[in-house]
DNA sequence: GTTATAATTGATACTGAATATAAACTTATA
DNA sequence: TATAAGTTTATATTCAGTATCAATTATAAC
């Protein structure tokens, strides 16, 4: 196996192409999320971390996921029901079901969106409540030349 | 025009449908989000409410929403970006286009959601830097009749 | 390998959205 | 009406997330 293929290697590259500096604590907490599907917080991802990286603060959990969020390379959930962010390493495209017993976030692989309410319904064995559907960007305004900064 | 018929009557008839209790404050935090699209929060809705409510507090806002939405009667959005939770009367399927900018919500009335994504950026001419897509609902392991309480 | 510098980390203090509490009040029903 | 159950209000509290800044570290130039 070739020293670049190495797993490691491969996101510190891509944290490198995305503009991003590499440091342990950023290494550690990027890869946790690219190897879960549990879809975790910034607290869970911390006390996970904490045992293996002891000096590992909270506040750079939350300032490295948003610097991972702003460079792309991993996804905000926002709230599932807890009052706090989850985070996802998986860019794919796919749906997130979102129990609000339980607040845990799980995985819905499935054909194309329009038919896909009935399926996931009959598939997940969800009792389906609503859904959250929101595409996020820059609007137009917010896009002139002369708009304001953000958070502005 | 049939008294029943009034516009506030048919919110008030909504309300004892879904089993809430009507008083002046929750009438008035229903009808707001009833008749604007601006998808207010609890601190916009209070500060909204309170020149005609002078006694409103915003606890009341904050406990009425909750109400609203676990009888089904409005949407909660989520975060915005801002950190706060926007809600919505327009029960409608429809998709929310949130402004990473100014943090605005707006709504977008299309085809079916799977030839969507492309629909979204052309049309709306949003800078599209992903989606929030998730349906909520009880998984299966918390409707069995043996399952925990919600968040315990 | 060494150095310079610009960015990151970590401990702490702070902010603010949302909740808990409990006494006073209001709604719906008999 | 009178009653019981639910709601409102003000206040205190919780806790996710951010700001601050001195100490540390990654990167790039030498």
């Amino acid at each position: 196996m070739l020293v670049s293929d190495r797993p490691q290697s491969v996101l510190v590259r891509r944290m490198r192409e995305a503009g991003v500096r590499v440091t342990p604590q950023r290494l550690a907490i990027y890869s946790a999320l690219i190897s879960t599907d549990t879809h975790p917080t910034a607290k869970s991802l911390y006390e996970h971390l904490s045992p293996g990286l002891p000096s590992l603060s909270l506040a750079t959990v939350y300032n490295t996921l948003r610097t991972l969020v702003v460079h792309g390379l991993v996804h905000e959930l926002g709230d599932a029901g807890d009052g706090c962010a989850h985070y996802d390493g998986d860019l794919t495209p796919h749906i997130h079901l979102i129990c609000t017993c339980c607040h845990q976030v799980r995985d819905f692989f499935g054909p194309s969106i329009s038919a896909v309410a009935a399926a996931v319904a009959e598939e997940s064995g969800y009792r389906l409540q609503g859904a959250r559907l929101a595409y996020i960007g820059i609007c137009p305004k917010c896009s002139e030349p002369t708009a304001r900064l953000p958070g502005v």
